[in-house]
DNA sequence: CCCTGCCGGTTTCGTGAAAGGACCAACGTG
DNA sequence: CACGTTGGTCCTTTCACGAAACCGGCAGGG
């Protein structure tokens, strides 16, 4: 995505847009979700600019979704780690991925999946309802402005 | 987001965001999701260029998110609705907007809901364990590839 | 002591997409 | 018959992206 600014729209899906919606950020997301921490990681996983790279990563640390760590001294090297808050996007993440397991690529399979530690049962995104705790489908969802 | 294409990324977070990862193009699904559904209403709504807007309506339209549906002959008028397809982008729109509601924003409260209908409750995005069936929290996913 | 390689960048530059605004066409209405 | 409504197209300017070259600190080898 490109000018990262959706200006005027008092909405908070515009504003993580802001954030994480440019070109590449959610994918090096991704990636930090994958185990990578490193400036080449991303570089050889991702197959992006160098300098796009730079760029995004030093937003993604600018916004608290990464923090920038000293791995070692002489020379310094940095890597990359998620915070507490870019690991929450972990739903976003997974929900956007298994969207295109579902509607894309029907080929071969879906390439990644999100395992739940321990038990070894794959994840998913669901709808459940705060009040009566049920899940929720798509069709009984009333997404609505208040404001 | 640009150049619309993450060849030799055998991801579907990559191919998803091709479809639906350009600048806007959320944001449209997201007004879609409110009730909006004309040329107009997308235009008030967003406050986008005429010509992009274009653009990813077609796009949507192409890829089978929305459909192009004739409400009025003598002059034809088209309006926009979401497919299936499209209304199963619902979580990931949910979880990305209430990633913004507890990340960003501490000003004023949301500007945007989901709620349950019928139930009024607030609908949440969850992660479950297709195994186990309990629910999942972000520390106990390991997303990895396969392939 | 110089050469090479590794790592994490910065700089420069050309290109193509987005923003913004003017224009357009078909029809209905007063 | 002018004017508004709807759903666009066209043109120009701006700016983000991609590619590639360059940089600097350090380690190890000959």
């Amino acid at each position: 995505m490109l000018r990262h600014t959706y200006e005027g729209q008092d909405c908070n899906l515009a504003r993580t847009l802001e954030v994480v919606g440019e070109r590449w950020t959610l994918l090096i997301v991704r990636s930090a979700l994958l185990g990578i921490k490193r400036f080449d990681g991303f570089l050889g996983n991702l197959d992006i600019a160098r300098n796009v790279l730079t760029n995004r990563l030093t937003r993604l640390v600018e916004h608290g979704i990464m923090e920038r760590v000293p791995y070692q001294d002489r020379p310094v090297r940095y890597e990359y780690q998620l915070t507490p808050a870019g690991r929450d996007l972990t739903r976003g993440i997974i929900a956007l991925m298994q969207w295109g397991d579902r509607h894309l690529d029907h080929e071969q399979g879906p390439p990644r999946r999100a395992d739940h530690i321990g038990c070894e049962g794959t994840v998913h995104v669901e709808l459940h309802c705060g009040q009566c705790g049920r899940r929720v489908h798509d069709e009984e969802v009333d997404v609505r402005s208040i404001r």
